[in-house]
DNA sequence: TTGCACAAGCTAGCATGTCAGTTCAACATG
DNA sequence: CATGTTGAACTGACATGCTAGCTTGTGCAA
């Protein structure tokens, strides 16, 4: 009976294929693994599992009240985002910090960034245009009001928008993943205050350039900007070295 | 190539802490997962698994001679790269490729490549010069022979002999990926004919840039040739609809 | 006191068992 | 004959027990 179940069954399937949604997240919705995956996510990018210190997979599974399975799943999905690594019948542990890592990071952000923003400045739409205004308009109250916290969540915005205006899923995850290796250095980093005012006009340019749908002039302004930001997260390498994980 | 004059620059510089590498394939040395994972990935890569096929856990696991948890573990990475497709109690499928997909790995590698081209320029040593210019050797005798699979393998070398020149591992991880996506259209495609001479004259371009030091020049060459490529999946997917998914 | 060998404890990887949700087809009913 | 219903079977998500390998602490010998 099983036989010819499994027979019929198997070849007659797949003709639906209803999505076409390779959304990262459709398996997240109500998964135990999803959930213990963001909970661990946000506490490396928040600090709370500072670079280095040891994932206690027997303490997370009482905590959150699972068994290992959701947990192990999550610790893999994290170690292939290069979040934590893995060594086997050792540890699992948060991932350093290696300067170079984020120089890295901030090379391939500037490159994909780049070139969505002149892919966007292409096809620009009216509305792109005036949420970026609008939100331009906020980044200057915020710097009239000194509000860093503000600031730096209306950059995330700013971008968010510009790199969403073209619907690059894979674009978009990748530069997620940047974005989270990235975010624990920068939620210490902030833009310094002397700095706020020319971050605001950096993006001043970047949104001109879109707006205007001149590509190349996108490209470089968001080039330019990106590039002061690594100069930035540098400088404060250099600054606070014991932050990081030079390599021995 | 890269083994006797990379060996001495390669271990000074990068020795951390013996977790340094996180590579994928670090902890795949002799792990089931991993071999499974490998072996499901070039099933899909080689154009055995067809795009929507399911995947039947069950059999694989019978066929391998394990439990299905390693196997499990495989396509969940492989969803995590986006190769396969998991519903949620209804079953993991190999994913279809979107040609919305291929022009936007496209894009992407276009910026990445572009960018490390012209940070080799600015650090390319001797060493990697002479690789390069051997490999071009190569390149113009597959040409003389009109060896299509020659060529790829020689153009597959080529492009990792200058990504491989700086160690940036997480942009390679997302070159490798987005290779793997890009890698199934790529196997049918080739190099057209007609094209190879083409395709060699870009290549030498890139590597002229790089041996001359000259970082603007190499980002250049190398984002013309990526564009070039772009632009013969883009004529191969209009002439062959079929082969892809279109997005509704 | 110092160096080494051994064993205990911890870890991730793996095997197996169970549960819940979905799909499809046979069936009863209008 | 069309249609709504129900049941079986398949699937992935999850729970739990076991195994192998690394780390480390301890005791013994030089």
């Amino acid at each position: 009976m099983s036989g010819a179940a499994t027979g019929s069954r198997a070849l007659a399937t797949h003709p639906p294929e209803r999505g076409g949604a390779v959304a990262p997240d459709t398996r997240a919705r109500a998964s135990k693994a999803g959930h213990v995956y963001r909970e661990i996510k946000e506490a490396i990018l928040a600090g709370t599992l500072q670079p280095g210190a040891p994932i206690d997979k027997a303490a997370l599974c009482e905590k959150l009240g699972m068994s290992r399975f959701p947990v192990t799943a999550a610790i893999n999905r994290l170690a292939f985002e290069r979040l934590v690594t893995v060594e086997p019948q050792h540890g699992s542990f948060v991932a350093r910090i290696a300067l170079r890592d984020v120089r890295e990071c901030m090379l391939v952000r500037r490159a994909i960034e780049g070139d969505i923003a002149a892919e966007v400045a292409r096809r620009a739409g009216p509305d792109l245009a005036e949420a970026l205004l609008r939100n331009l308009r906020y980044q200057g109250a915020a710097v009239a009001a000194g509000d860093r916290a503000g600031l730096y969540a209306l950059d995330v915005a700013f971008h968010g928008a510009i790199c969403g205006a073209v619907a690059f899923h894979h674009a978009e995850a990748m530069l997620d993943g940047l974005r989270a290796r990235l975010e624990r250095t920068r939620r210490i980093l902030m833009t310094p205050p002397g700095r706020m005012a020319e971050t605001v006009a950096e993006h001043e340019a970047v949104a001109a350039a879109i707006v205007a749908g001149d590509p190349d002039w996108a490209r470089t302004a968001m080039r330019r900007h990106l590039a002061r930001t690594a100069a930035l997260f540098d400088g404060f390498a250099a600054e606070n070295p014991a932050l990081f994980f030079t390599v021995p």
